[in-house]
DNA sequence: GCATGCGATGAAAGCGATTTCAGCACGCTG
DNA sequence: CAGCGTGCTGAAATCGCTTTCATCGCATGC
């Protein structure tokens, strides 16, 4: 039913070896002969077959990419991306949603990945140990949004993002700045305190402890922030600062009057809301396009590693400190 | 290096034809034997080859999804139900992002789908010849959100959305309701336009028109909505509520004292704006379930096809209209 | 006792591409 | 003119698996 390339050989009356280098290896073949073949090819619309091709090269054309949570912005923002620039090499992506689970991704990726050219593995909850044995199948790997086992990866600044936050936030004059962080065992929230230990401002900063990364989170850390005496609070994420939003209204905190809220991954929503959100920017698109081209580029011995700057957007929720600001 | 069906053979003594009924016809071996080599196959960490088995049943494991945009939140939560519920019948999902462009994805369908066991085309924007030309290559083909080319298919019941949120607002009081119409060309606005053709209520309903369906194309629509007289508003989706409502609090209409609004989809960030957005919340998790059974599911010869209830979610976006509502 | 049938097995033929290998024709060099 | 490299080409092997097809016991029926 499907022309095969036997069917153009035929048509073109060459051999299929013939036929075959003038379509994937065409300085072989007689300039002539070639354009013959590759002409009746597209005349009888002749597409090759993956898995032919697949059995004998060994490249399959795919590229498996595998989630937490393909629901979250962060991550379907990232999976955009990354589809985009594997069509543009010639691949296509088979996504697998882990749904937050360490044991279903580590199978995801051995069932998936086994059959792909690559495994793009995005904020894996699997632990170090779990990675490496990923690693030691041989099949090309790279982490996004994590370090570890000695993988190639892909990471944005969360130091710097950190920096640039409170940096703003110094600026307009607060000297006491709460964060809310996120899960405990979330790599880039310890990324994110190292940030925070690593300033060299005059600000105080109180850690609020660890919360879920979700609206309710925020609603959640939003009270300690305002029992904390501090003027200003970073949260993990934008979902968080939508919460404590919610919250500090409901308890008559004006926002930026009264606290200012910094979010961070630039959520789609942090410009829906009002006043919107001023939050830290992941580059996720690059983020996902960076991904694809380390995992494809030839490795040159060393373990390629690259990490993206990230971007403070100041939007409505950040102000200077209210006048009768708490004496330190 | 991988482990191949003749190892496994060798390894139970058995010939490879056995070592493959084995595993892939069960019933077809001596018990005895037939656990031998599961367990062996067991223990060498055997995982088929799936381009070998491709290659000869012409079955490749893999189902191709085609999406408008993965960052839409609409577009990733079907995307992920249709990915679980693939992996729940052996199937992986290669998921192709077709930047609301239709050229792009008739290019998409042609390219990937004919490789895939089957192809979920998403709330097409290809033409019904198009759509047709898909159809005829012979591949199983299933729209989602969208009817048409004589095709299966899945859909919400978009009428039933439209009747639910006016029969809500009619029982508030409202006499005189706004529509905030989506793209021309989109399939389920005019669906929606049905609705409000064919409701059977003493309720007045003013069209307002097109309107890109984005939080800008909300803005625009919110002064159309208060010159129109209308105490309430219904918009194509939420994203256009809430630029609505962003843009009525900007001229001091208040929500929903002054106006109701109602937005289509239930998208997350519906719950995390205040007030709380009053919305249709579609089945989408449902919406990809479906998709993938009915996809997989023998054809009886008739042309597989169903409507999913949708579900008025009544949040803090309506309220009865003001006292001083406008004669009519 | 012999034909029949049945269940279980293995040998072998592909599926559709790529890729080695050998062969052929041709032109050049010494 | 012998010898050799060069450029193209086709025959054939191969990838890992499934699936006929034939075979072989062995029990059953007449």
């Amino acid at each position: 039913m499907a022309v095969t390339l036997r069917d153009v050989a035929r048509a073109a009356g060459v051999s299929a070896a013939t036929a075959s280098r003038a379509l994937s290896a065409p300085d072989l073949v007689a300039p002539e002969r070639r354009e013959l073949v590759r002409r009746v090819a597209r005349e009888l619309g002749y597409r090759p077959n993956r898995a032919a091709r697949e059995l004998i090269t060994g490249r399959s054309g795919h590229l498996c990419l595998v989630v937490p949570d393909l629901g979250n912005p962060f991550f379907s923002a990232v999976a955009k991306a990354v589809q985009a620039r594997a069509r543009a090499t010639g691949h296509a992506v088979v996504v697998a949603d882990a749904e937050e689970d360490p044991v279903l991704e580590a199978e995801l990726v051995a069932q998936l990945g086994g059959q792909a050219d690559g495994v793009l593995l995005c904020s894996p909850r699997m632990s170090g140990d779990d990675l490496a044995a990923v690693a030691a199948d041989g099949r090309p790997v790279l982490l996004v949004n994590r370090e570890g086992a000695g993988l190639p990866s892909v990471v944005v600044d969360n130091r710097d993002g950190v920096r640039q936050a409170v940096r703003h936030l110094h600026a307009l004059g607060h000297r006491r700045v709460a964060y809310a962080g996120g899960p405990s065992g979330s790599w880039s929230d310890a990324r994110r305190r190292d940030g925070l230990a690593a300033l060299d401002l005059d600000v105080e900063v109180v850690d609020l402890g660890a919360h879920a990364p979700v609206f309710a989170g925020g609603v959640g850390a939003a009270d300690l922030a305002v029992a904390s005496g501090a003027t200003a609070v970073l949260t993990h994420n934008d979902l968080m600062a939508l919460g404590m939003l919610d919250r500090l209204r409901t308890r008559g905190v004006r926002v930026p009057a009264d606290l200012s809220v910094v979010g961070f991954d630039d959520a789609p929503v942090a410009t829906l809301v009002t006043p919107s959100l001023t939050t830290v920017a992941m580059p996720l698109a690059r983020l996902g396009r960076t991904a694809v081209d380390l995992l494809l580029a030839p490795r040159g011995g060393e373990v390629p590693h690259s990490v993206l700057p990230v971007e403070l957007v100041v939007r409505g929720t950040t102000a200077p400190p209210p006048e009768t600001s708490e004496p330190r």
